[in-house]
DNA sequence: GGCTAAGGCTATTAGCCTTAGCTTTATGGC
DNA sequence: GCCATAAAGCTAAGGCTAATAGCCTTAGCC
């Protein structure tokens, strides 16, 4: 039986193929398993939590992937057009991998790695709200004002809450407006 | 062997319970059978589609009961203060079940019932915005906005994504300001 | 050449969902 | 008051999954 030459990366490749293809409820060990060319068992040597711990590998994988693509788009930009591209890009990559956003949730509750990876996408976030000279308690409001937006608008996108004929595409411009005034006329 | 007296009805106050109390993970039908006093395929009787009907029950049920608060929330109130009370009331909503709103997203992909329910969530919404004057294409993006402001506040406060000292109370407040400030001047 | 560690495997257990078919209870009409 | 029938429960069984235990083999290094 020659070696598969897995590693834990190369499972949790196959866990997002599985996911992005067939939603959250297909990830299954089994079905990882079957894709990698392995027995069930085989993949405790690689992530031994299980399925739990697979799962929270996703979500960091994920909200890394999100933050790297959130970075390079505000990248030499600020103020309003560092919001509008940062929202452009939340909202992209969640259309893009709408699977794979919609079960960013379904990692176990409270877990250090998950929380360093929000901890490491919200500094994109601080990074933006210097152009505004926001710092301090304001500033942590306002990142949580724009995650909250971005995600929200994300969220509901994926899950196919948008249904009546108006573009997404419009009402995410209208959003970006509100946010970029109230940015601009930050309440404190 | 006694009756039960149970009714679809019955079996949802009890997966909800079950969600409360240990998360979605723990919702099965095992375990609402217990709680029930029933044996585990009795429920089919209730719950013809299994486990995933029954999830799908529990999305509808959350979505109207929080319809209902948000209604009696605005009830009597327009504009800025129709606003800050229906996003009050969600995110107290999410925050005294804050499983149950977790669990929300966990239902199965587009449900013609619970499209429905968020219709009518969405209702109470466009009501809201009646005092604002907008109607029509604007009326739906502006929906948009409110309904992603306040889940995106929600599911993020729920998952415990506001760890950092600064209270969520405050945040709410500048989030309902920005939004506030941005239905009176809304783009269009 | 041999040792060690890592990466596979099979076998097994336990828990769950689901279907099928039987039995009992309650109810409504006569 | 009795009986037919539908609803509501049951047991039994099948199939899927995660997870653990213990074994075997490969790869690499001393």
């Amino acid at each position: 039986m020659p070696r598969a030459g897995l590693s834990t990366a190369a499972v949790v490749d196959h866990a997002l193929d599985l996911i992005d293809a067939q939603g959250a409820e297909a990830l299954t060990l089994a079905a990882v398993a079957a894709k990698a060319g392995v027995a069930t068992p085989s993949l405790y040597k690689h992530v031994s939590g299980g399925l739990a711990e697979l799962r929270r590998l996703v979500a960091v994988r994920t909200t890394d992937d999100l933050t790297e693509r959130l970075a390079a788009a505000v990248l030499g930009r600020s103020r309003e057009a560092a919001v509008a591209a940062l929202l452009t890009a939340y909202a992209g990559y969640a259309d893009e991998f709408p699977r794979r956003y919609a079960a960013l949730p379904q990692a176990p509750d409270p877990d250090p790695e998950l929380s360093a990876a929000g901890g490491r996408l919200v500094e994109v976030l601080f990074a933006v709200l210097r152009g505004y000279g926001l710092a301090g308690s304001e500033a942590v409001h306002a990142a949580r004002t724009l995650r909250a937006t971005a995600h929200g608008y994300a969220s509901l996108a994926t899950a196919g809450a948008f249904q009546l004929a108006e573009g997404r595409d419009v009402t995410l411009e209208r959003l970006t407006e509100v946010l970029v005034a109230g940015l601009a006329h930050w309440p404190s």
